[in-house]
This record gives structure tokens, sequence and C-alpha cells, in this order.
DNA sequence: GCTTTTAGTGGACACTGTCCACATTACGCC
DNA sequence: GGCGTAATGTGGACAGTGTCCACTAAAAGC
């Protein structure tokens, strides 16, 4: 009996080690946040020796980018998904001010199903081309108030910037509720409530 | 020539190892965050044994969550040194609303001022009674709205728990433009004031 | 077919948090 | 005062991490 064939080297498809360094990744972070995205155990996990990463990845920062780039793709997600719940044609009033709430929700939502993935998504500032694109949470919060003013609900003088106090309200919210001081408050409900009771007492 | 008598053991008074290793945790956390903070290097630093931390902390985590507590307790001495520098009585409508705006300022200049020690504040959710304290960045805050009600700017009737949006959007402008997606933006200032803007607008 | 690029391996290093057994110092008590 | 006990610092070790180097097998291209 001779040695056992040393398992052929290179069985997976071209970008599969890749794919599943990234996979592993998000793994890690649902469940640990950033921390424990570690790229040993990313590679355990993909049954590859530690180093094979670095054929793919410059170092675990580059890994971790990926992986915090998909996280945040997850959350423009479901905001997405969120809006295209509402129906209502695009300039009336009251849909309008629901799509508004449908974003808002969306964020709070993710933040407390997957807090693991929500404290990823903002660990690594992305450098990608963020400020223009579409389908970013801040595009789409800012299409958002584009129909409202359509909608005559708010008041264009008033539209210039306040994406930037909105989405800090409510970015705020998630991250006190879910890593900060407030994390585990019984109210959270009730905090969540009154952050959407202030924004719309700040845009009427 | 004998051996050099091994420096004599103790020469240190009774708590200050624990005070030292506390310090040297703040100033790598002032450095570089919570991640920064490495119970090796404070030993280091300190001019004693890794192990000998040990014997003060259980673990990093207890050394780290001493770091934190006094990181908050420095946001909470800024946010009081603020208030105090607003001249005008309790009770006056300007001083009052003055105030409310020097904790934002003050909250806002810790964090792009210490981003370090700033993000360290918040990365251990600190268990002490917490809720009731004043003295506190939350207890602060609460005083301040409710010298707005008293002074007459504020309905009481939308005073009861609108320190949380409040407090949700200083801090998520804080987290954003320090941390986030718009760390290092050009127009942090401009941010800065559109949420300002914006707290007015709905308290009024 | 042979050569060059690509992708994975094996082994090593420095660094971290943490545990154990040991040595020394300070303190309380007689 | 001297002495035992608890407090505190030391030395050495271990597992786990990110990362580097030299080597090798496989794939791609001509």
């Amino acid at each position: 009996m001779s040695e056992p064939a040393p398992a052929p080297r290179r069985r997976r498809a071209r970008g599969d080690v890749r794919a599943g360094l990234v996979a592993a990744g998000i793994e890690l972070a649902r469940a640990g946040g950033p921390e424990a995205v570690v790229l040993r155990e990313a590679t355990r996990s993909v049954g590859v020796v530690p180093n094979a990463a670095y054929r793919h990845f410059a170092d675990r920062d580059e890994l971790l980018s990926e992986v915090c780039a998909a996280a945040m793709n997850e959350l423009a997600e479901r905001m997405a998904a969120g809006i295209a719940r509402v129906r209502g044609k695009r300039g009336n009033p009251e849909a309008a001010q629901r799509r508004l709430a449908a974003i808002g929700a969306a964020y709070l939502e993710f933040a407390h199903q997957e807090p693991g993935l929500f404290a990823t998504a903002f660990a690594v500032p992305q450098q990608h081309a963020y400020a223009g694109a579409d389908r970013t949470p801040l595009g789409l919060l800012r299409a958002a108030l584009d129909e409202l003013v359509e909608a005559g609900v708010l008041d264009p003088e008033r539209r210039e910037g306040i994406e930037y106090p909105i989405w800090s309200i409510v970015h705020g919210t998630a991250v006190l509720t879910t890593q900060g001081p407030l994390r585990g408050d019984p109210g959270v409900r009730r905090i969540e409530a009154l952050t959407a009771a202030f924004i719309g007492s700040a845009l009427t």
C-alpha cells in the first residue's frame, strides 16, 4: 500500500477560493462583527492553507473591506426592498412619506436582525465612489427625499443637505441601541418611535 | 564584581501599577481606539512584566472597561464644561438654548479632537448604573432639556423621551463623520450646522 | 510540446492574551 | 521584635493570530 495519493491540488474553479473566503468572512462577520472575521478561520472553512489567502488579498484588511462592502450592499438591498414594498404612485404625498419611513425601518431592522453585519458595514470606510452611486444607503435616502419635495410634503427650501441630519438620527439610533449604551434597553421600540416622530416634526 | 543587585522588586506605591496601566491604556486608546489598547504594551510602558496586569484585572476586557469608563468620563466633563461656559440665568430662554447647543458642540468637538477616545468610550457598554446618574452624557442632556421646558422654549407635552432622538442625531453625526463613510468629508462643518438646524426646527 | 504565469503548500517569525508555578515583598498578629 | 500569610511581581510556557519566504504543482499560452 503506497501513500494515499495526495489529493490533487487545484480542484476548485477559477475564482472559487476567493469567493469562498469572502463568503466565509461574511458568516464570521454575521456572527461576531468585524473583529470576528479572522483570516485563518476563513481559510480553514474553505479548506485551504492560511497563506493561500494572500494570492487573493493583499492582507486581512483587504478581505475585510470586501466583507464590509457586501454588508453595506445587503443594507442597501433591504432598504430598496422596503421602498418597493410600499404601494402608491410616485409623487403621492402619503406614499412618499411611507417610503421614507420604510427606509428608516429597514435600516433599524437590519441593525437589530444582523448586528454583526451592520457593525461590519460601517467598520471600514469604503473608498468606492460612494457619493454619486445610487443603490447605496445615501443614494436611496436622497431619492426618497426628492420624492418628498416632488409630492409637496417637504419645502424645497429645506431640502438641501437634509439627508445628513436624517441619516445621522437613524444611524445614531441604530448604533446606540445595538452597540452603544442603549443596547438591550427594554424600550427600544419606543425609542425608535420617538425617532420617527422627531423626524416627522422636523420635516413638516 | 558581583551581579548588579537586581533592582528591588516593589518600589511602586500601593495602587500605582494599576493606575499606571489604566493611564497607559488611555494613551493607547487615544492614539488608536479600543483595538489599540493592548495589555502587553500597557505593561511595557509601566515597566512591568505582562502577567503583573492579572493581579489587577481579570483579563484585557476588564482593563479596557476601565479605559472606556475614563473616556466616557472625559466626554461628560467636556460637556459639563461647555455648559458652564454659557452665561445666563437658569430659565432664560436664550441661555437655555445656548446651553443645549454647547452640549452638542462639546460632543462633536470631542469626537473630532479625540477620535480614539471617543470610539473607546462607546466600545464597551458600561454596566454601572447608567440610567439615573448625573454627570453622564445622558444626564446632562436631560437636565438641559428640562431647563428648556422651564424656560418655555420646549412644550412640556413634547418633552418626554425627546432626549433619545436628540442624543441619536448628535451621536450619529459624530460617528458618521469620524469613523463612518463621511469621515474626512470636506463639508463636516456644514453637516454639523445642518444637524443643529434640524434639531432647532424639531424643537420649536 | 514546452515555457511562463498562477495558485496552493510547508515552515517560520513576531506578536498577542492567558495560564501555571515560583519568588519576593508588605502587613497583621502575637 | 519575629513570623506566617496574603498580595504582588517574575519566568516560562501555550495556543492563536497576521504575515513573510522558498518551493512546487497545476493551468494557460504560444
